[in-house]
This record gives C-alpha cells, structure tokens and sequence, in this order.
RNA sequence: AGUCUCGUAGCUCAGUUGGUUAGAGCACUACACUGAUAAUGUAGGGGUCGGCGGUUCAAAUCCGCCCGAGACUACCA
C-alpha cells in the first residue's frame, strides 16, 4: 500500500466491525500476550459474571476499566493472561429455575427430582452467554473466551473443596447453632455478606406495638407490691414474635419508673413500668403528668389527655428476678418451661427507644437467644416439639405459624411472603395489635418506620432464624486480614481504608452453609451421632474413602461422575469404627465459589502447581469490579487468600461506581431508564462510549451516563482526531510521503515542530504515569486536550500552508515526520481507552510507511517519553505566542476589523528583555495568525508605558502579617517612579506604622496594562496594542485577500482538485484594476491561477468583496 | 440511628501546599475565520463555590454546626 486512506466521513460503529474482523483474522488478542515474555507477567483476574442475566451498560463500565489497564500493561511489555470465567451457581439461579417451572423450594424432590431440577439449573446457567459473549466482543473487552473456568466443573469443584480442607484443617471451619438472617421465600440462611448488598436494608413501616406484660404479684420485690395489676411495658417492631416471648430484659443500672395511669384503648386504671428516660417519649403529649394521685381521679373514659402520676422509681436489677404472666399462652416451651416469663438482665439494653425493656424471643433473635442463655437458670427459647419429635420454634421454614398457634395457624407472618393474590388484609402483626389492645395488654400500637433487611434475591424482608449451619471462622483471621489490606493498592483509597477497612474490623464469622441444591456441596461426612466427621480434599481422596466404604459395608459405590447433588448424597463413607457417615446436606456458599477463582481457574493443587506456588498468576497484579461487590468478591478473595495462603489475593483493586441515568436515578427495568448496551456501541460505537466513561468521570465516581456526552466525543475528540488524520492522509498522498526519508534531526525543524513534539513528549511521561497509577480520567483528559487544543487548533492550523505549499522540501518533510509522529502516538497512548479507533489510525499509518514493524497498535510499545526532546522555554514562548495572537484577536473584534484586512504593526510593552527574545522566536507564527506587519516593542525607557504594581500575596503575606491589607494598599498607589526605582534598586522598604518592612522585587507583581492613547488588552502580564491605521496598500492587500477567499470558496464549491491550475475571470471594476495591479502575483499564487482575467461580465452572480463592491468572478480549470 | 464521601455556571466537570478578578467544555446569543468545515476563534449572558459560624492578613480550599445527596454500618427490642 501507498498511499494512505482516505474517506468522506467519519464511521465508528464501521470501524469498529473493520477492526474487529481484523482482530479476528489475524489473532491479534492471541499475539499480544504470545509475543510478551514469559516471566513478565502482569496477572489479572475477571470477576466471574453470571450468565443467568442480561449484561447491561454499567458491565460496558467495569470491563472498560478492566480491559483498559490489561492493554497498557500489555503495551508496557507484560504478559496480561485474561482468562474468562463464569459463575453459575447460586440462589439466582435457582430462583430463575423455580420461577419458569412455576415451582417452589418445597417441591424438589417431590413434584420435581433433583437431578432433573439441577439439570434445569446447569442449562439454564449459560442461557445468556451468547449475548454476553457478544457484547464483550463487541465492546473490545479482550478476556479469553474460549478457556473459561466455570464454576459447575468437576475440576473447579475439586479446587474448592481442597480450599475448604485447607480451612478445615486449621480449624477454621466449624457448625454451630445460631440465630440467622433467613429468606424464608428463597428456603435458605444468608450470609452477612448478601445482607450487605446495596439495596438489602430498606425502609420499612411495620406495626409496633407496647405490650403491657402482666407481672405475677408473688414474684415481684417488696417495694412493688400492693400496686394493684403491675404492668412491664416492653416495645417490639415485630409483633409476631410475641407469641414466642420467654423473657423480659432490662439493663440492670437503668432506672426505671412506677406509673400509675389509664390504658388509652380499654380506658382501664393501670399501673407501669418502664425507663425513667423514655417515659415522656412513651407518654407522649396524649398524657399529662399530675403532682399527686389524686389527680387522676378527674379522668373521664374518652378524655383527650390522660392523667398520669409517677409512684415510684427504681434500678433495673430490682426488677430482675420478677415473673410475669405469658402475654399470648398458645404453647409453652417444650423444656424447662418453669424457667420462663421472667425479668432478666442485659448489658445490650439501652434507653433510646420503646421502653428499657425489651421483648426477648430466643429463637428470633441473636441478642435475645444470647441473655437468655446467660440467665441463671437458662430461659427456655420457645421451641415445640413437631410431628417427629424435633424441637421447631412456632414459625415454619416457609415464614408460616405452626399448627400450635391456634387462630394464627398457617398464616405467614409477613404479608410480603404470601402471593400478591393471596395478601389477607390484617397481617398478623395487626391481629396481635388488635387481639392485646381488646384484652387490655396493648400500651401503644403505632406505625413505625425503621430500616430492615432483605433478601437480595426475592426482595423479601429477612426473618431471623435459628438454624444449624458450617461457617469459616473468619473472625479468627481478623488483624491478619487488615494488615495484609494495607498493603493493597485501593482506588479510590477510601474505600479500601474505609468501607473495606471498617468492615475487617467488626468481621463476622462467615456462614457457609445453604440449603439449595444447585452449588458447590460441602465435603463432610459425618456419623449419626456427630462423633466424627471427615473433611474430603480431593476426588482421590473420596475415591480411597468410597472403596474404604465399600469393604466395611458391603457396598458397591462409585464416585459419582457429576460431584452435584443429588448424586454426591448418595455416597456414605465409614466411620473409624464401622459406623456409616453420611454428607453434611447443605451447600457452601457460592461466594466462596468466586473468591476461589485465583486457583481453582486452574485446577490448583492437583494442575498448574507453579501458578500458584512461584507466584505466575498469584497474587493478583490487578483486579476491578463494581464498588458493590467491596463486601463480595473483594472480600472473598481477600479472605480466602489470607487463610490459606497468608498473602493477599490482589495487589491493586480499582472499584468502580454506579452508572446512573442522565438524571442521577439508578437504573431499573421498572422505571424505564436503562441503557441498552448493545444499542449504543451499535449506534456510537465501542470506543466512543468507553472514552466518554473514563473521561468524563473518575471509574469510582458514580457515573450519570448521558448520551449527549456519548456525541459529544464523538463528535469533539474523535471527530477532531479523524479531521487531523484526513487532513495528513490528503496531502501525504500529494506528496507522496511515506516516511521513507531520513529523520529531520530536531534541531533543524521549526521552532513549532519542535514546539508539538516538545508537547507530545510531556503528554507521553503524564499519560504514561496516569495509566500506571490507574488514573485513566487524568489519562484520558491530557490526551483530549492535546489533540483538540494543541495538535488540531494551533500546530495544524498554523501549518496548514507547509503541507500544500510549494515544493517537497526539507521543511514540508519536517511538518510530515511531525504530525505523522503526533498521530502515532496519539494512536498508542489512546489505544487502551479506545482500542478500535487506535487501532483504525495506527494502521492506516503504518499499513502505508511499514514504520513499527508491528501489525496492530496493541502490539506496540507505550510510546516512551523523550525528556530531552521537552523544551520548557520553546512551551512558554508558544504560550506567549497563543496568547498575544488572541489578545490581538480580541482587539481586532473590539475595532470591528476582519482578520483578512492586513495591519501595521502592534505595540508590545517588555517589562524584561527575556520576554522580548522569547517573543522574537514567535513571531512570525504572530504576525502570520492575526495578519500585521510587525510587532514593535517598547520598553519603559520610552515613558509610554504605564505600569502598575501589584502585591505579592504568597511572599509578602508571610513577611507581613496582619499588616498585609495595608501593604496591600499602599503598594497599589506606588506612582510611576516609585515603581521604577523598586525595578531599578530590587528593593523598597515599606513602612506602615512603627514597622518597616524591607522588600524584595519578588515581593512585587509589576504589570503594564496601559498605553496611554491606544486601545490595549492584557492577560496575565501581556499587554498589546493595535495600530488600526490602515494606509491604501495595506487596504488593497486587503482586498486582494477577500478576492482570494472567494476563489478558493469557488474551487471548493465546485469541487476542483487542491492541485487543479485554474483561469480566472472578474468583472472589471476600479478597485478590482488597482487591486490586481499590486497583487495580481500574489492572489495567482494562492489560487494556483495560470491567468486572471478582467472582463465585462461573467454571466456568474456578483459577489460582495468588500462593502459597496460586488462584482461577478468565475473561475475554470485549465487543460 | 451512626460512620464515611460529596454539594463549584442550566448540564458535565477542573481548581496545586490557603494567596486576592473561581476556570474549561456543552448549551444559548452576536460577530469572525476557514483549500481540515457537522471543526475553530473572539465577545456576551450565566456563580452569595449548599447555608451559618469560626481560624487566618487572606478561605471554594482548614475547623465546627446545620441542610441536601449518595454509599456504607447495624440482629438494636
């Protein structure tokens, strides 16, 4: 190829499916990790999705930041093995399943076998994959398609269980009984992980009721007696666990008052007990307090306000001990139920709300369940005994009341678990409210807002449950894990310190334990009397335990083929004395499926042993995920590479944010608001929509996803970027350049070569120094402007003459080598962000000058910086220059004089002679942008300048103190000749009351922003000035400009080619003759006119050319 | 309820260790420039830097309180 493509338009979306056939065909993902050594790998871990949904565009926003870093550290030289992955268990999935068989939980193994509902779950869990599969492609994320690891595996399985040995070994795996978060609609415990999804704690109004507890006289100390019906008030959020009250607890040194007063539904005498402090917040404004008993007395039924008398106080601990009537008798604990219905104590019990007592139900609550076991003697929890002689607590696995509760039997005891149809008016909550208030046992019923927990999955309330379950001692590895976090590289740090920090120190004990079916089975085999157990590591070491089994008992098992349930159930194995084991039924949870990945993508221990064991693909070199997943996938890497490996499980972790609706509101099917992925690359493209993900936000920010702003790269970055390329493309091909001659040494090119190479070699150390810090915004936002502000609206418009003036020359070739070094590079440093586009650029460049020696840009080397090609003065003089040339502008508009009409000369005051050389290198790039003649300069030695001086604030403020604000004045009323003698001497001593201060020229900002009788602008410390004069040459050059304009609007209006020689004819007219006469050269020249002819009438409409001048002007090519 | 983060132009965002006229882009208006042309330049409107108080010669920047948003924490009855 040799010449360099040209087109009428810029395509995304076509160069995207361009580049991505290119991709394909020549293996270019393959390649660049092939053609990276071996021993330089920088590893990186995808974060399984599951294949059960829809990817939606904030997954575009994760694998953006993940595919971004693995493409620099690939452009860096590294190794950047991307193994795909999948996760395909879990309650999700289930679910899913349920839902489309139209069954529950309930019905496996009934309506449904196992086997057939986890075939179900297997061909349901790839049902996406597809799409998936697609949008990755699609988005350019390159991640190892072909080679997943997927969690449902033999293998990955395998991976898992010898982790979970490895725990069992160091003891950190034991069951145990406790009270748990349960989802009675999913049939399974969560761990405190799932709860902490974001989203799972919302607010919710429940019934609360203050419940009167009726305390039995005999029982109460001496001081309380003789009260008449002594009521404990106690407060609950959750009034379906009254029934299963068998405590009262109150914190011993709290103070607690004796109330004698009327209940406000039944208007019945009663006499209270509750916390001092919250007897006004109980009471309320419904009551009013009376100095003596005898006040109450005035109270009628049905009165507003309630008289109430204060009889007496006391300490929590003499309440102790006081036993008190069962509120709502339906059963009665099925041990020890003498031991129950009594006051006992609590350290946990504060008086922020309800009463100071607090309703304990042990089997619903962790707290509850804790005191009551302290007391002396143990409160019963309320436990029955059901059909099969197990103890149950009174509400059923599916959220429902057990027969034992009479009238409320079968009933669930939220509405939220019940079919929307089915939904009964009262729940239980308000039956209980309504049964106490008739009964007189009913204090306050109340609408309450409080925040509680859900089921991430069914979006359920959450009820906690006692229940049997295995957890990972993690609290036992604590300190560890947050001294191993410390040296993670978090972005942004805060979370790393804080959200994951916070939540390592008040670590739980991880409960593992799930009562599904589709998951990864928990390897333990117990006896029946749980005396012991064995923890299985391997498929050879269940092989040896079967064929142990099968001797000892007589069996004939085999190892199943699938290690899933049901087929893993099957397996019994033996005991050290004969006795047969069976399996522990539940599942691990499927989070520890992903925090497995480092090793059991690999199979490790029993494959790749060196993956692990000499650090190939461990620890994690890199890893990104959502911010959402801090108490997820983070943890679960983290916690799983601390006890077993006593390592981290990644070095740097980028957590990115939300991606939000334009407005700011979260995406959701229900509103309506969601972006189709798909849809937008197909009509953006791929790299439009990532650049406009990390440019215009930090990854961690929450992202307000706008395609406004989606067009606006488009259109801003990529729009100028192609423009820049089209640009060289034409011309290149002109000249024929194909970077075929020799490099123009540096120093032999124009001072503004030097000047964007100067630029590009800066940008390349910033950009290079954001992607390694993982700052792809900052990386983003340097090359934008480059492109834009630099490349595009200063080098190339200034040098647009040198690519289609004249011959090919040494200069023409410098501006050649130049920008193609410009779009080169640019290509590779974009090439992360925007891997479709870069790559586009890059071959279309190279594909031409064989220059690289490389196919594609992603096989390239980071383009390094050259720290002496930076040249810090030549960047400041162009600052100069830029900013002179849009003062004059400035001016130029202000005198309302067009650019085209040539001027004399302008002032410019130099304050110090370095500005004035500085000034000089660029001034022909000035005189060339704004149209004047000259630049004069003008020192002060003239007198005409008139200088202003200005404190130092950041020097003189240390010095001075408070005595600045009068320094300040003082210093801007200093005349003429004050300020020049401080230039002059670099020193002034300033007095401002007994002080005397003496200052430094430093101290001073002396400025010069007027000429006395021109018309002047300044910025920053440069001032210009305009000489408007405009002689009648100068206005004829003018003319000859405007005539100039025209015929190349013509030549381009008629669609001539930029080398076509054309003739030119105008309608004659006086200052057209005069015009021509000086300038007839000139104006032939630019037009690449062989002749310009003068006649009578073109036949063509007048043009304007200067106001009050219109004359016909028709042009044709020649030959 | 507590903790953390954040409130800068209509919108999206910059704003160095505190330094005196708070910036850019988008959008809007006018004019200009253009052999890159769905680009660009100049000018204009648009801000009590969430509010109040404090520290300081000096606060968008540091501190406190309040308001608002978000995330996180919590078995709190």
């Amino acid at each position: 190829m040799t010449k360099y493509r040209e087109f009428k338009g810029l395509n995304l979306p076509e160069i995207d499916n361009e580049i991505l056939a290119f991709w394909t065909d020549n293996q270019i993902f393959e390649k660049s990790i092939s053609s990276r050594p071996e021993d330089k790998t920088f590893v990186f871990y995808e974060g399984p999705p599951s294949a059960n949904g829809m990817p939606g565009i904030h997954h575009v926003m994760s694998r953006t930041v993940k595919d971004l870093f693995c493409r620099y550290q690939t452009m860096k030289g590294k190794r950047v093995e991307r193994k795909g992955g999948w996760d395909t268990h879990g309650l999700p999935i289930e679910l899913s399943v349920e839902k489309e068989l139209g069954i529950t939980k309930e019905d496996i193994g009934t309506k449904i076998s196992v086997d057939e509902y986890n075939a179900k779950c297997r061909e349901t869990v790839m049902r996406y994959k597809d799409l998936w599969d697609d949008i990755t492609r699609k988005m350019g994320y390159w991640v190892d398609l072909n080679h997943p690891y997927i969690t449902f595996e033999n293998d990955y399985i395998e991976s898992v269980w010898w982790l979970l040995s490895q725990l069992y070994n160091k003891k950190l795996l034991y069951k145990g009984y406790t009270i748990q978060p349960y989802s009675p609609a999913a049939g399974t415990g969560l761990s405190s992980h799932e709860l902490n999804q974001p989203g799972c704690y919302r607010d919710v109004t429940d019934t609360t009721i203050v419940a009167q507890f009726k305390t039995i006289e005999d029982s109460l100390p001496d001081s309380l007696k003789g009260l008449g019906e002594l009521f404990i008030l106690a407060w609950t959020t959750t009034p379906w666990t009254l029934p299963s009250n068998t405590a009262l607890t109150v914190g011993p040194n709290i103070d607690y008052s004796v109330i004698k007063t009327y209940n406000q539904y039944t208007f019945a005498p009663i006499t209270v007990v509750l916390a001092s402090a919250l007897v006004e917040k109980q009471l309320g404004n419904k009551f009013t307090a009376v100095d003596e008993e005898a006040g109450l007395s005035a109270y009628q039924s049905g009165d507003k306000t309630i008289p109430y008398f204060v009889v007496t106080t006391c300490k929590g601990k003499d309440l102790t001990g006081i036993r008190y009537e069962q509120l709502l008798p339906y059963t009665l604990p099925y041990q020890n139920p003498e031991n129950a219905f009594r006051v006992i104590e609590g350290s946990f019990v504060t008086t922020e709300d309800g009463t100071g007592v607090v309703h304990t139900a042990p089997t619903f609550g962790a707290d509850d369940a804790r005191v009551a076991k302290e007391a002396k003697p143990e409160v019963p929890p309320m436990l029955v005994l059901d059909e099969k002689g197990n103890p149950v607590p009174l509400v059923d696995l599916q959220g429902r009341f057990r027969p034992e509760m009479g009238d409320l039997a079968g009933k669930y005891v939220k509405n939220e678990y019940y079919n929307a149809s089915d939904v009964p008016e009262r729940s239980v909550d308000v039956e209980i409210a309504i049964r106490l208030k008739e009964e007189n046992r009913a204090f306050k019923v109340e609408k309450y807002v409080h925040n509680y927990p859900h089921c991430w999955r069914t979006d359920k309330p959450v009820l906690y449950y006692p229940m049997d379950s295995w957890f990972i001692r993690a609290s036992a590895a604590k300190e560890r894990m947050a001294e191993l976090n410390s040296s993670i590289n978090w972005k942004p740090a805060s979370t790393g310190e804080g959200r994951f920090g916070k939540w390592l120190e008040n670590l739980q004990d991880w409960n593992l334990s799930r009562s599904r079916y589709w998951g990864i089975p928990l390897p333990i085999w117990r006896n029946a009397e749980a005396t012991e157990e064995i923890c299985i590591d391997s498929i050879a070491k269940l092989e040896s335990e079967v064929a142990k089994a099968n001797a000892a008992l007589g069996l004939n098992q085999q190892v199943p083929k699938d290690l899933h349930r049901p087929y893993i159930d099957e397996v019994v194995l033996v005991s050290s004395n004969g006795e047969p084991m069976k399996r522990e039924l539940d599942l691990i949870d499927v989070w520890f499926d992903s925090g497995s990945m480092p090793y059991a993508q690999w199979h490790y221990p029993f494959e790749a042993k060196d993956k692990i064991d000499n650090g190939l693909s461990f620890p994690a070199d890199f890893i990104a995920e959502g911010v959402d997943q801090t108490r997820g996938w983070f943890y679960t890497l983290h916690a799983i590479a601390t006890m077993v490996f006593d390592s981290v499980a990644y070095k740097n972790v980028v957590s990115n944010g939300l991606v939000l609706d334009k407005n700011g509101v979260k995406m959701s099917k229900r509103l309506g608001n969601v972006v189709d992925p798909f849809d937008t690359i197909r009509t953006h493209g791929a790299d439009a929509t990532r650049w406009y993900m990390i440019a215009n936000a930090p990854p961690w920010d929450n992202l307000k996803f706008d395609l406004a702003g989606v067009e606006e790269v488009k259109r801003k970055t990529f729009g100028t970027l192609y423009n820049t390329y089209s640009f060289f493309a034409l011309y290149a091909n002109i000249d024929g350049f194909v970077y075929s001659e020799a490099e123009v040494p540096l120093n032999e090119r124009p001072e503004i070569d030097r000047w964007i190479i100067s630029l590009l070699n800066d940008l390349k150390a910033r950009v290079d120094a954001s992607y390694a810090d993982y700052e792809p915004t900052t990386a983003a936002r340097d090359i934008e402007e480059f492109i834009d502000a630099h490349l595009s609206n200063w080098y190339v418009r200034l040098c647009r003459r040198r690519f289609w003036k004249g011959e090919y020359s040494k200069d023409k070739l410098a501006a050649y080598q130049t920008l193609y070094t410009c779009l080169e590079s640019i290509a590779a440093m974009m090439a992360p962000v925007a891997p479709f586009f870069s790559d586009w650029l890059f071959k279309n460049l190279n594909d031409v000058t064989q220059k690289s020696g490389v196919t594609s840009v992603h096989l390239f080397d980071f383009p390094a910086a050259d720290a002496t090609a930076i040249d810090n003065d030549l960047l400041e003089r162009m600052d100069y220059a830029q900013r002179i040339s849009s003062l004059i502008l400035s001016l130029r508009k202000k005198e309302n004089i067009r650019v085209r009409q040539p001027l004399s000369r302008i002032l410019l005051p130099v304050l110090n002679p370095s500005f004035k050389d500085q000034v000089e290198a660029v001034r022909d790039l000035i005189l060339a942008e704004v149209n004047i003649k000259q630049i004069e300069y003008i020192t002060d030695t003239e007198g005409v300048i008139h200088k202003k001086a200005k404190p130092n604030f950041k020097t003189l403020g240390r010095k001075l103190g408070k005595d600045m604000k009068a320094a300040g004045d003082l210093i801007a009323a200093l005349d003429q000749k004050q300020i020049a003698d401080i230039e002059r001497s670099g020193s002034y001593t300033l007095v401002i009351g007994d002080n005397n201060y003496d200052l430094v020229l430093e101290d001073f900002e002396i400025t010069s922003e007027d000429i006395p009788g021109w018309t002047v602008a300044s910025d920053k410390g440069i001032t210009v000035a305009l000489d408007v004069h405009i002689s009648n040459e100068l206005y004829l050059e003018g003319v000859a400009r405007e005539l100039v304009n025209r015929i190349q609007n013509i030549r381009k209006e008629s669609d001539f080619e930029v080398t076509d020689r054309i003739v030119v004819s105008i309608e004659s007219h006086e200052l057209i003759q005069q015009t021509l006469a000086s300038f007839q050269s000139y104006i032939s020249n630019e037009v690449l006119a062989d002749d310009i002819r003068l006649v009578a009438s073109t036949g063509t409409e007048a043009l304007e050319i200067v106001e009050g001048v219109s004359v016909g002007i028709s042009v044709e090519v020649v030959g």
